[in-house]
DNA sequence: CATGAATGAGTTTTCATTCAT
DNA sequence: TATGAATGAAAACTCATTCAT
């Protein structure tokens, strides 16, 4: 909290407070990134947040609803960022490049959620629903591929695989880049969105 | 130990057990597929495998070691039942087809193997060096693809890249198959080979 | 709070709310017999009887207090019910006979109520001012029991033996009824009272 | 342990421990009496025990099965003590009180695994069955007022109506003056038991 | 009077691991 | 080699209570 956002608290010391349900999900990133999911536990989450462990409590009914949250929260804060300005002008390439472009900048650019959300994703503790809700965020460029699919500008297939193809080995790059194994180079990533468009291209 | 089995061991200077060994790898595949990673304690494993816990530990050092060693068991069995047999004389589209499909149905077929490596991929107790380790198995994969260049067949993209695009979308297909997403259909796979062909392809 | 019991509240000094005083104490009751004392926190019955836990705070100190004055205002209840009514006129017998059953129709037809007594009454949290002042409520039948005693009716032992034997069979009879142990008999009430009779009498 | 039991000891400390179950049982019948079953927490149970909490959960499944078990081997312990001689000789009504003090004696020389027994008997964590085993260690007591009712020497009532009666009024007489509410007089212990006989006889 | 938010201290239980045998 | 018993440390979660509003 900064000093003006203190300030502006002083009157309402005592209500549900946005930043603290935040504080609750970025400590809880950062140790899941640094630890697992395994080793990162309610006690030490409410440690890195400032707050007592009985509070993640009052926001959250147990562990597993606090990370379904945090899941859903991430997928929508990316969702909104990447693919709420979809242009309907823009050739069906340029488009396509475009979105892929920015899903990547989000997950460089906030690698400590891209991170978490591919633990969780393996986890039993993600929710078929969540799951499911998650992708719904998505939307846009499922729309996207089916019309690709109609002017017969994408291959005729099962539209989850065109999507898979999409994402998938972007998001691998990244992990493989993060986590040290090669090095960033905007050649690479141009060659990377080649590489995907030729395999959805009919 | 039946007498049979006993008679076999003879020969054998060490008398730690192939067989316990094995079914611990077995009872933590298994438990940890069904309940994760963090939800798998060293004692369901003995539970599971039918040992005390602390036969555990004269097997394996900890638990990180148990499961690191699990890991390459596990990269070793692939590698040797997909790469090995790999046929020098076939054309590339072939070896890369042959492989590719060898891979395919290799983790279609050990599904529990498969998704253990896929959820420990992501947990800091994989060590940097089995993760390495378990890279040199593909290396007949690595070779395959490096000539592929050579013949200007695939991209002159770093070869991180052809590997990854190779494999990371047949896997994410089995994966979102085995939870439930989608169904499993052979025309499916054949189109994913097409496309993974087309991305590779110069 | 409608207009109308708003209204109704006017001419009251205390703002205090009976009702919601008698909400707490009827969910602390049902609460108790259903999953135990130690099984009951005050945020249960706070949920339960539609308030916020920290009002339970304004109409009683802790819980120990509120445990202790939901004791007395039961045994205050069956006290009304039950003894208010005592006809000098009546024979001794007729008296007597008339004050159990009306006792056992009590406990019978509150039987929440009953049980939480008896609950409560193990627990060290009873305080020994509670206990006595809820023995004070039985006054009318310790005169009875003395005035039996002169008369040469009943036996000239210590009241308190008299009273024990009055009351904890016709108790313990309707506890194993509630428990499903045995199933209620107007004839084994009968019998009850009889036995009871045979006990005191000289 | 005593010196020579310790030196007895020596050679198999590892090997689970007739004492160690002793003790947890010992800590947790003081400590419940002393303060409450809900305020017996698994922890205090164990530091009086002088093990570590989790050695608790070597011996028992959890709390439940701890206290269950505890019930039982108490009953058990008081049916061997109190009931085992029981002697076909004696006349009816000589077996009735030779039994009846040999019981009155036993809680009032165990009180503390009597007040147990009663606390616990209120608790919703005992169980069903548990009860019902209890109940079984009082079968020669049910012989013994069967015969007693075909000899027509007792009520023509239900069994459970004649053993209640019996046993009822002793344990509340011994748990008052445990209390401190009376004082314990021989006197009284006669004439408790003439109240009971005339309770029971025909 | 009434309450939502907050928490320190506590709960039961499980964990990975050790150790004597 | 194999193990049953034991445990300190920690897990997830709950509790009675307070406090600012």
């Amino acid at each position: 909290m900064t000093l003006i956002e203190r300030s502006f608290n002083i009157g309402s010391m005592r209500h549900k407070d946005e930043n603290k349900s935040e504080s609750i999900f970025n400590a809880a990133i950062q140790l899941i990134n640094e630890h697992g999911l395994a080793e990162t536990s309610m006690s030490k989450i409410a440690k890195k947040a400032g707050v007592s462990s009985s509070t993640i409590y009052v926001y959250f009914e147990n562990k597993e609803d606090m990370l379904n949250k945090l899941y859903l929260s991430i997928k929508k804060k990316m969702s909104l960022e990447v693919f709420y300005d979809y242009d309907d002008s823009l050739s069906l390439q340029s488009a396509f490049e475009h979105a892929l472009r920015k899903y990547i900048n989000f997950i460089l650019t906030n690698k400590d959620e891209f991170l978490f959300l591919e633990q969780f994703s393996n986890s039993p503790l993600l929710h078929k629903l969540s799951l499911k809700e998650g992708l719904d965020f998505f939307e846009p460029i499922f729309n996207l591929l089916e019309k690709g699919k109609i002017q017969n500008v994408f291959k005729q297939v099962d539209t989850n695989l065109l999507h898979m193809f999409m994402f998938i080995p972007a998001m691998q790059y990244v992990k493989i880049y993060i986590g040290g194994q090669i090095e960033f180079k905007q050649e690479n990533l141009n060659e990377l969105i080649q590489m995907t468009w030729d395999a959805l291209k009919a």
